[in-house]
DNA sequence: TCAAAAGTGTTAAGTTTACACCCATGA
DNA sequence: TCATGGGTGTAAACTTAACACTTTTGA
């Protein structure tokens, strides 16, 4: 219960909205569960939950992800709130966006099912209703804008990538082609980006390097850019 | 009131938290308060207030802005919310942070006093409660980022700045010295710096142009950088 | 043997940085 | 006449962009 010192100033029900990102097949992908209460019974709308008296708001969008997708590793950052009265026709309520970044290899198909799911193409989005369209829009820039300087892309892959798979990856976020000769000169110039000695055949008869990432070595330089 | 098919999910309080940047003597400042209730009683917060039934988040943060500056021509952008379980000991809180920008010369200090206010150097600033220094280090960073593609910090001047007023106002937001060649070059190469043909005399015994920024023609080309 | 993806360097264009002197004027 | 801030251009360093052929190998 809130503190009598504010008692007589108004409360809101506060949610979180988290656009969760994939990749798989070249595109990137978000994740979008069918409502199931009127009005827009059967819409897609993103991952959302109410947040409760027990948990920070990160708290509560973490739990909505972790809950409605069975992963724990991933990336998770705040977009914005959103407030306009009317924005959700069931009553009053403050959401404060999220946006999410997933290796859908680890995702389990059987929850699709379970919570009514689906994934779409982040460049083919459906109608969407609220101010939901509003989040996505946020989303999608901040995630074009931050993938240049960090390298929260590679939470969209598994730990081990090949180069033509990072960079069909920055391709489908940024929506345009990249010079393949001038891509992996910038990639490679970055000592985190390290060779393991195995080749991945399954995209090519010749094979690929494959490549990990090293987060601790990053944290040590703090300076990427692509 | 909220609806009832929300009825059974918890509610909060929510605030607005603005910090409010003015330039002066060639410093960024900041606007804040003195806390008249405990805990903290005098210590100095960001202005604040709570948002009401009947407006926006954006609106919450005009109006409390508006009404403890007097000035309605400003920027303003949300930051981000902040949600932690006690970061208010009076009471569970949830407070969307805000940015404004705003021209100090329409600043009537009488307020000051009226709402026990302070304007303190950006570089200088005081202990901060609460999560108030983690709203401030994002707002200047965010202030930092956008300055460098968008004009809005010309919002913390008057209509009508010399190079060198402009110049300055960056190297303090920036917190570096910058080249005064390059500088100019780079603001002049942008055709919405128009030189009025007026005369600023105030700082040289030579007198500096004055130039004006004009934002109808950013409208159309809206390309910026410095 | 050929199709399909992997891998690899160089050059030109553009951008950024560094840098120093003359100008106009009021005191 | 001099002290103060206003105003101006160029060259080197660096970054980005454009571009095409050879390699490997399984089918």
């Amino acid at each position: 219960m809130t503190h009598k010192y504010y008692a007589d100033e108004p409360s809101f029900h506060v949610a979180v909205d988290c656009i969760i990102f994939g990749f798989e097949d070249g595109n990137l992908q978000v994740l979008f569960q069918h409502r199931n209460i009127e009005p827009f019974n059967g819409e897609l709308t993103p991952m959302g939950g109410f947040v409760q008296e027990d948990e920070t708001l990160d708290e509560a969008a973490y739990r909505v992800l972790t809950e409605r997708t069975g992963i724990k590793d991933l990336f998770l950052e705040q977009l914005e709130a959103f407030g306009d009265i009317n924005r959700d026709p069931g009553g009053r309520v403050i959401s404060v966006a999220y946006y999410a970044l997933l290796d859908k290899a680890h995702y389990d198909n059987k929850l699709l099912e379970k919570f009514n799911c689906k994934w779409v193409d982040a460049n083919n989005l459906p109608t969407l209703y609220f101010d939901h369209m509003k989040m996505m829009k946020k989303a999608i820039n901040r995630l074009q804008d931050k993938i240049s300087y960090t390298p929260i892309a590679l939470k969209l892959l598994p730990e081990e990538f090949t180069m033509s798979q990072i960079q069909k990856l920055y391709e489908a976020i940024l929506d345009e082609k990249l010079d393949k000769r001038n891509f992996r000169k910038k990639v490679c110039e970055m000592p985190y980006f390290v060779k393991t000695g195995k080749i991945d055949k399954s995209c090519s008869k010749r094979g690929a390097a494959i490549y990990v990432f090293d987060y601790n070595m990053y944290q040590e330089h703090r300076d990427f850019h692509l």
